[in-house]
DNA sequence: TCCGATTAGATCGGATACGATCTATATTCA
DNA sequence: TGAATATAGATCGTATCCGATCTAATCGGA
């Protein structure tokens, strides 16, 4: 169909952008999910780095800030939050006073020992796909920040 | 998804949720597509409303919310942001003060007809498999979209 | 015609993201 | 040892997102 020619030379429709999807299902997973957290009083960035901080006790923040892909400014202001609302605890390292240690709280795994999760993954809608599409998704996240690396500083 | 009611008592791995695949991936975009945009003096989101508002001419600010799945209390201060650096107009509808119309401007135009486009798609380096996964995350989106609708207020 | 309801944006406050910068601690090496 | 350097977090300013609320304009019914 012949649309007007500034949405055709090179102009495809915004729907057809692969970031606009990504950016757009982000924005969608935030809205989801919205109303399953609250009920537990965590928004849906506290609740990636509390899964994050499923995966080992006594992470540093960089360790973490790896894993989710964010750095100390953004993390601290996260995990001072998630140490009031009681989830996780966080202390200086003994051994090397620079390093925050943070670890799940009893009532922090608590959390996440809920079905939080079952109920979250069957908004996805995506049955059998659901591991297909991850994967996908995974390698387009890596593919652009192995593009990204490319530059001079620290990444 | 019939996952194991645990697959590990510690929790899956964060690797393994969608959501997060999601939300890294959509920070792996803003982190890829920067450098490119700064030198056009736009960040993300501009870029993508930008690419919005190259569909049709004389938008009101609620259709261009509708395609971006944002309100005017974040697009007002974004497009207003636009406004001042050139790329479009805003003007009050004659026929009904109510709404705003909005417009690339001849900047704005020349600026998504330059290869901004093809820059940023290489970046993604999905090769064939680019058509599939854009699908995927749109189904995956509109699927969360549609979940979320069921719930509360306003669709 | 007038008043209440609706609609379209705009404003405000809280919570991320992120670049730039700062502080405190640790390490290196002359 | 001590100054320069490096590292780990923390802080600050800007730009999104979003819920709640506000204002202005339009519409609808009596």
């Amino acid at each position: 169909m012949t649309r007007s020619p500034k949405a055709d030379s090179k102009g495809r429709k915004l729907s057809s952008f692969l970031c606009f999807a990504v950016y757009s299902a982000n924005l969608a997973f935030g809205r989801a999910y919205k109303p399953i957290l609250d009920a537990f009083g965590l928004t849906y960035t506290q609740y990636i780095a509390l899964i994050a901080l499923s995966e080992a006790d006594e992470q540093t923040v960089s360790a973490l800030g790896e894993k989710l892909f964010l750095e100390s400014n953004t993390l601290t202001p996260i995990l001072k939050k998630l140490e009031q609302s009681g989830y996780i605890s966080r202390t200086r390292d003994p051994a090397d006073e620079r390093q925050v240690r943070v670890s799940l709280t009893a009532a922090g795994r608590r959390l996440l020992d809920k079905e939080i999760n079952a109920s979250l993954v069957e908004a996805t809608g995506l049955g059998d796909e659901f591991p297909i599409v991850q994967k996908s998704v995974v390698r387009l996240r890596d593919n652009l920040l192995h593009h990204t690396r490319g530059d001079s500083k620290k990444g």
